[in-house]
DNA sequence: CATCATTGCACAATCGATAATGCACAGATT
DNA sequence: AATCTGTGCATTATCGATTGTGCAATGATG
């Protein structure tokens, strides 16, 4: 077989039916009748590209439009649920605009996470679509200023001017830990990712605002944990129920904290709910499957990562459409049988 | 803030040197020696370029060396778990050599697939990486025999010339099903995926290659399903449940499968494993945490990622120092509490 | 028959980086 | 002084597609 090689040019296209690639060029992107170019010019040119599957080719085109089509995703972990039904998500909507996913895992690495900034960048996608890790976005905000640009989606940085969508967390972790209160907890342990980064915080002020508003004191041992990972809710899960008094109920920031809970919970012999209840925040698909079905407050990730493709379509076509460009989406709060009601106890 | 435009060319800072941009090119490539440029000048030329963050535009780079340093990555579902590791170890592997990954989804539709494997190749994508969806790969192999370097994993073609990385689904079917059989099951339901791939012939053959072995005949009644996915599980598995006699355990080839299978059987208000035994081909991280512990085929699907790079860079770089460019890699058969022995009975 | 509008397409420059080639100039050699 | 060898860099063409402009040929008009 022939390679694929210069052959497959509009150039060659051009030259084998006596014509100029300009000409080609035109047909082959409708601009046929802008430029007065013959029907049965135009017609015999389809045909031909379309027989000897010939396509513009697109890194000549990129540099000529200085426009790629291609969007930038960097994310924590690919491999997490979470993360990839975004990613699909964030696929599936650029697709039907015509653009593709040049894909960065930061790998829960900060340092990998710049250099896939700068990556993508040095790439020319036309816009960067990322949830960051770390409690400082310095980086984002640079490449921004300079006409980058960019969606923040999940974790999120409230001070900074970068748009954002993501879910709302204060409302979703106020009305899970008032959850817990209604059903007679006193003593509730949160286990809270990434400190310091804007998430985490409106997670945190929920929580400890529900307490508040019952009248219960917010007890700032019981806030434990540093990570969004599975281990850091393991670790911090093994202390909490050494503790005297234990908490009869943990609050979990995060489905994979959630994880390394319900692991430590399992290794001290405890049950869910009985011994201890139980809430994730995230949840996942398979939450009403687990030995005790997890209560959890499930995310609209598919729609936010439609929202994001918009929203930075929006910028990269300097539209605006947008008039806040902080978007927080209502989260769905999905009761199974992890909390018990031990209000007569 | 300057925008990121002309002012970040190579030109740009050679102009600005009053040098030419071939030699500023030549510096910042490494070429400097090959070259001769001076010491001086190529420090100089080093250290302006990093002041002003100038570095050579990738688009005109990939152009002029027609390469462009990126894989296609196609999958049938990125928030599937199986594809995100398998996605990730792509991408972390790709990356050490410098290589980015353009991503797909084709959200198992084979029209979507098709599309993106000429949207891949018109982007110039050094080469592709497949999960291919159907049984048929002749999009691939006409890809391939122009020249395009393609690799797939998972689901292949055993016919088909293509290298592809995959488990040795087999072997790993045929110790599955010969573990049941241990346990004392003589009627086996087995939930397939998508007949006619490589993969589903594969675990079926070693399914059905188990029970000659022992003496058990082949019953195609309980050979079931057309998709690998949940909801073909859960029909199936209703449908199995009303059989007269009644399978004592299902071997599911796949994890959504045995997904939908799982919520079918909990539906008809049976229990895992004392009413029927279940097997999952294919294991998620929380297969462990289940109310049954999951008895499941665990695939590497980490290491299958990075040789399906590694394949592919070879194919890249003509290096061809693959012998055997068909590899099946061993899997790990988990055993937990699904499956129940019934030898007494 | 001369002028003019219209149709149909080509020329040449451009996007930014790279590679083969070539041309000055310094110092060394005879 | 004339030639030679190296050093240090610039000139120019190229990758393939796109765009403003321009130039023929055709038919219409007076």
């Amino acid at each position: 077989m022939e390679p694929l090689s210069s052959q497959n040019t509009i150039k060659y296209l051009a030259e084998h039916m006596g014509l100029s690639a300009t000409t080609v060029s035109r047909v082959l992107s409708g601009q046929a009748k802008r430029y007065r170019i013959g029907s049965k010019t135009a017609k015999a040119v389809i045909s031909e590209a379309a027989r000897l599957d010939i396509t513009p080719n697109k890194t000549a085109r990129n540099l000529r439009l200085q426009k790629t089509n291609t969007l930038g995703l960097i994310v924590p972990n690919i491999a997490n649920p979470f993360f990839g039904t975004l990613a699909r998500h964030i696929e599936s909507e650029a697709r039907k605009s015509n653009y593709s996913i040049l894909l960065c895992d930061s790998g829960e690495s900060e340092m990998v996470e710049v250099e896939s900034l700068w990556l993508l960048n040095s790439n020319n996608v036309d816009g960067i679509i990322v949830s960051p890790l770390g409690q400082t976005g310095s980086h984002f905000l640079e490449l921004y200023k300079h006409g980058k640009p960019i969606v923040i989606v999940d974790r999120y940085f409230p001070d900074m001017d970068i748009p954002y969508v993501t879910s709302d967390n204060y409302r979703a972790a106020f009305e899970a830990t008032e959850y817990l209160i209604f059903n007679g907890h006193r003593i509730i342990a949160c286990i809270q990712g990434l400190p310091g980064c804007g998430l985490t915080t409106d997670r945190v002020r929920g929580y400890k605002e529900a307490l508040q508003k019952h009248g219960l004191s917010v007890n700032t041992d019981f806030i434990v944990g540093d990570q969004y990972d599975q281990q850091r809710g393991y670790i911090e899960t093994k202390l909490l129920l050494k503790r005297n008094p234990r908490p009869t109920a943990i609050f979990s920031l995060g489905s994979s904290m959630a994880f390394g809970a319900m692991s430590a919970i399992l290794e001290e012999h405890l049950r869910v709910p009985d011994d201890i209840s139980l809430i994730s925040f995230d949840e996942l698909q398979y939450f009403a499957y687990l030995s005790t079905p997890l209560t959890a407050i499930a995310q609209q990730n598919a729609v936010m990562g439609e929202i994001a493709v918009k929203m930075l379509l929006d910028q990269i076509e300097s539209k605006d459409t947008f008039r806040d460009r902080h978007i927080m989406l209502p989260t769905k709060f999905n009761i199974r049988q992890s909390v018990k009601n031990i209000s007569d106890s």
